[in-house]
Parts: C-alpha cells; structure tokens; sequence
DNA sequence: CGGGTGGGTTTCATTACGAAACCTTGATTG
DNA sequence: CAATCAAGGTTTCGTAATGAAACCCACCCG
C-alpha cells in the first residue's frame, strides 16, 4: 500500500494493513516462511525492484515481523527470519491461499498444497488437518507444489 | 497494491493479492460486508480519495468481486454487494482481524468483536464459534463493537 | 590483477495516490 | 424561479511510491 495509513479507522483489519497490507510486504513474509532467507533470494523469487525489496525488509524489521541474524563476517552478511509475529501471519496466507485456489483459476489445480508434517493429510483454510482433523500451527505445516499436469 | 501485478508467481497467495491485494481494497470489501452500500458511505467512512474508490469499485466489480445493483433511476443510483465470490473473502478479513487484535495493540481490547448471530459466542480466527463450537460461514457471523472503555 | 558474489544504494522515469474543484441530474427550499 | 443541496462521479494537478538499471563496496577466487 501506499503511505501505509488508514488514519482513523479503529479496526484491527485496518491496523494490520498498515503493518502487512503494502505490495509485496505479504509475498515477502511467505517466501521467507518458505525458507528463502537472503535478499538475492527473495529478490529473485519475486522479482521485486531491489530497492523496493531494501524498503519493505526494513520496515517488516522495524514492525517485528522479521529478524535479521548474521550468518557470516567480513562482509557481514545477514539472514531473515520470521518472529512469533511475523509467524502468526500464516492464517492470513492460508486464507488467501484458499481464496486463490478456488478463484483464481488455474487449468491444473492448486499451484501448492499445505500439508501436516506429521500425517501427511492437506490443511484447509480453517489449518484444520483433513486427515486427522488436528488444529494446526504453522511449524506443524508445509507446502508442497501442487499437482502437476498430467 | 501498485500495478496489481505479481508476474510469474504460479501461487494462488499472489494471485490473490493481485486481486484484492491493492491499497483500500480489502478495506472496502470490510465496509461493504457491515452493510455500508453507497459510494459516499463508503468513501467518508474510509477517508478515500473519491477517484480512486471510483477505480477500485470498478475493479472490484470487474473481478467479480461486487455487483453493483440500482436503488433507483433518474438519475440512477447504485449500490454496491459482495458477490459469493466476494463473500468468500471473509476468512481473510478473520485473519487480518484476529492478528490485528493480538498484535496491533489497543488500550481498551478488540475494537470489534465478530459474535455467532444463533448463539451469541464469539467467533475465533478460524470461524469458529467459541461458544457452540460450529463452524461458521459469513451469513452466521455479525461484527460488534467491542468492549467501550471501562 | 580481473572477475565474481552478496547485499545493498543511487538515479531517474513512470505510475499511483490524495485533495480539491467541478459536473450532472434531480429534489428541495425560499 | 433562482439558489441550494444530495448523490455519485470525473478532472486536474502536485506529491509520493514504484521499477529498472547502474553503481558501489568488501571480500573471495584463480
């Protein structure tokens, strides 16, 4: 989004698209819950204009969403990582999630399904398992690609 | 969202986001969900530059997201409902609200509380009545305000 | 020394946004 | 009957965000 406020609108919907709601902040969160870490990586998964990229990192930062944990001195270079916070978004992209793959239509199927680690069944938008029925969290999940055209 | 476009991303988490990822967007989706109907209910409850509502109810239309339908004729007047299709975004304006709620603190708890109309309960982030325990769709679900300062 | 890698920063053109003014059709008011 | 108001936009224009590409820096490798 832009100028990321929505001045006045006491709604916690509101709030939290003052925080996430900006473009890319969202894709962002999932590539790194996804396990890309570094900036080429994530710049190169999106596709995103790297300043643009430096822009959004800093602030998801500055709003506890990320971390930043060096992985290597001189140069230093450094990882990111999701926090509780950031982590807790995950409904956010399973409800998404859900909503892409039953409107944005796609000739082969959902592009990646989220799967429980533990029993293998598929997690619908509620992240309630479908095989064994377990209310999920996000680390007890994971996304496989999807079918793929036969 | 600028541009509305995420190319090449193959996921429906994207492909969501270049639907209803732009800025306002899910906001107005929120507005017209609690019965607010007309171009200027929403333009003044949102603090929207009107021509940009302009673009993004026609958006939203075009997407299949609102139906805009007259109230009356000359001159003629529109109003503006969600769609199935737009309806089913409710569970990621849960998302957002249940994370707003948690991390977007406010001095005097939840700004709005979303109950189960039958039963009263509150609904949690997974559209479950914490009350009864169903699993709830849009139409079962009302947004209240939350508890006013003591 | 030359090139490559990772992670940015700078520059500049393009595009979107926000605010305010204006327009249109009809109803209301004085 | 002119003036005003309401609803729902559209136009204009200045500002801010985006995207692409170039550049920079520290180090590593051969």
């Amino acid at each position: 989004m832009l100028y990321h406020d929505y001045p006045g609108q006491e709604c916690s919907i509101a709030a939290s698209l003052e925080v996430v709601g900006e473009r890319w902040s969202l894709l962002i969160i999932r590539d790194v819950l996804r396990g890309k870490r570094r900036f080429d990586q994530i710049q190169t998964s999106l596709g995103i204009a790297r300043n643009v990229l430096t822009k959004r990192l800093n602030r998801l930062i500055e709003t506890g969403i990320l971390e930043r944990r060096p992985y290597q001195t001189s140069p230093e270079r450094f990882e990111y990582f999701l926090t509780e916070k950031g982590l807790d978004l995950w409904p956010v992209l399973m409800a998404y999630l859900e909503w892409g793959d039953k409107y944005c239509e796609s000739e082969t199927g959902p592009p990646r399904l989220i799967v429980h680690k533990d029993c293998g069944g598929e997690v619908d938008g509620r992240r309630i398992c479908q095989k064994c029925g377990a209310h999920l969290d996000v680390r007890e999940a994971e996304s496989i690609p999807g079918p793929t055209p036969a």
